[in-house]
DNA sequence: GTAATTACTGGACAAGTGTCAAGACAGGGT
DNA sequence: ACCCTGTCTTGACACTTGTCCAGTAATTAC
C-alpha cells in the first residue's frame, strides 16, 4: 500500500520515509540537471539511484510532487550559498574577492544545479504547480543578494541607493548570461562576469573598487550617442 | 520525397516552399508560447495549423529545424519592438512614458511569446542545438535595450556609465520577474515592473523623473545595516 | 488531354512515458 | 511455526512521442 497517504504512523518509521523521499529527491535534482525537465524521465532518475522506478510512486504520489521535492532540496543548498563570504570578510576589498570569487566557482562548479534552476522558473511560467515553490525560492535569493549587497555598503560606509529587486535582476541576469557562455565552451565567460560584477558593485556602492579604473570610463562612439565604456581592469 | 534535402528548384517554388515553412513555424510559435518546450508536440503544432502531423517531415527534417524556424521568426518579430518608442519620442518625458508603457504592453499582451523566450534560452542551457541561435537572440536584444538607454542619455543630456550587458541584465530580468508575477495572477505586477524600470532608468541617467522622488530616499532598518528604500512614486 | 512532379494525408511503427498492481522479500511480533 | 506490515521489484497498462512511408490529391509541364 502507498504509505503517503497514510497517517498514524511510529515516529521512527516518519523519519526513515522522509530520509528515502530526500534520497530519491536527490537522485531526482542530479537527473533534472543533467537532462533538463523536458528530457527526465521517471525511469531515468530511479536510475540515477539504487532502486528501481516503481519505488518511486511508493514514496511519492506522482511526478509533480517528486519534482517539487528535489526543488525544495535545492532551495535549502542554495539560499545560503554565498552567507560564509558575508560573515567571513573584514575588508571592502576582501568581500569583493570573496564574493567574484565564489560565484565563479559556482559557474564552474554547480552549473548544472543552476541552469535547471533556470528551466524551473521557466516551467513556472506555464505549469502552476511549480509557481509556489520557485516564487519562494525567488524572494529567498533576492534576499540572500540583498544581505550581499548590504554588507558591501556597510564596508564601504555608504548606503543602497538601489531597491533590492533591481540588484537581484542584475546579478541574476548577469549570472545567467555566464552560465549560458560557459555551457557553450567559453572559457572567458567567468571572468568576464567577475569583471562585470566587480564593477557594478563598485558602482553601486559609490566606491571604486576596480584598479586603474579612470573615473570617467574613456569613450568611444555606439550609434548616435557618445557611451561609456569598460576600462582596462 | 523530401522536398528539403533536394536543390535546383524554381525560385518561385522555393518562395511557396519557404512560405509554407513560415506558416508552420508561426504555428510551432503559437504552440510553444501556450504549452511550453517541454509538452509541445509535433501533433499538437500541426493541430495549430490547417494541416495533418505528417506534413511538418516534408516542410522540415526533424523537430529541432522546425522549433529553430519557429525561434528565428519570433526573433525577428521582436527585437525592434521598441525602436518605434525610441523614433518618436522628443523629450525624456515622452520617452520614458512611451517605454513604460510599451514594457507594461508587451507584458500584458504578449505573455505567451515571451515566456516562450526565456523557455526556449533555458533549454539551450542544455540543448546544444539551440544555442547559436538564443546567443544571436539575446545579443540582439541587449543591443536593442542599448539604444533605448542611449537615447535616454541623448535626451537627458548625459552618458551612460554602465556597460550594456549589465542594463540588459536589469531590464531583462525585472521583466522576467515581471511575467512571473503575472501570469501567476498578481495584477500589481505590471505596474510594480513600470514603477522600478522607471525608477531605475532615471538613476542611471543621472535625472530624477519619478515625481516626489526625493533625491535621498528615505531609510529604514532592514537586518544589520541601513538600506535605501523607493519612496512614494 | 495525359503524364509527371509536387503537396499532403493518414496510418503505422518502435520507443518511451506516467501510472499502477501483483507479488517477492525481509523482519519482527505473537 | 505463522501472519503482518513496511519495502521494493517486476511487469504490465494505456497513452504519447518522433519518425517514416505508402498512397492520394493537387498542381504543373508538355
Amino acid at each position: 500500500m502507498n504509505r503517503i497517504s497514510e497517517d498514524r504512523i511510529p515516529r521512527a518509521r516518519v523519519d526513515k520515509f522522509a530520509e528515502r523521499r530526500a534520497e530519491l529527491g536527490a537522485a531526482a535534482l542530479q537527473t533534472l540537471g543533467e537532462l533538463g525537465y523536458a528530457r527526465t524521465s521517471l525511469r531515468e532518475i530511479a536510475q540515477n539511484s539504487e532502486f528501481s522506478h516503481g519505488v518511486l510512486h511508493y514514496y511519492f504520489s506522482d511526478k509533480v510532487d517528486l519534482i517539487l521535492c528535489s526543488v525544495r532540496q535545492y532551495k535549502t543548498r542554495c539560499v545560503t550559498r554565498y552567507d560564509v563570504v558575508t560573515a567571513s570578510a573584514s575588508t571592502l576589498e576582501e568581500m569583493m574577492d570573496g564574493f567574484i570569487n565564489a560565484l565563479g566557482e559556482t559557474v564552474r562548479d554547480e552549473a548544472p544545479m543552476h541552469r535547471l534552476w533556470y528551466d524551473l522558473r521557466s516551467q513556472a511560467l506555464f505549469e502552476a504547480a511549480f509557481r509556489d515553490d520557485v516564487a519562494e525560492l525567488d524572494k529567498n535569493l533576492e534576499q540572500m543578494i540583498w544581505r550581499i549587497m548590504s554588507r558591501f555598503a556597510e564596508l564601504a560606509g555608504t548606503s543602497l541607493e538601489v531597491l533590492p529587486a533591481v540588484i537581484y535582476a542584475m546579478i541574476d541576469g548577469l549570472f545567467q548570461q555566464c552560465l549560458l557562455k560557459h555551457v557553450s565552451g567559453d572559457a572567458a565567460a567567468i571572468p568576464e562576469m567577475q569583471k562585470q560584477v566587480r564593477w557594478t558593485i563598485s558602482q553601486l556602492i559609490g566606491a571604486p573598487l576596480v584598479k586603474g579604473q579612470p573615473s570617467k570610463p574613456r569613450r568611444e562612439r555606439t550609434g548616435r550617442v557618445t557611451v561609456a565604456r569598460l576600462g582596462k581592469v
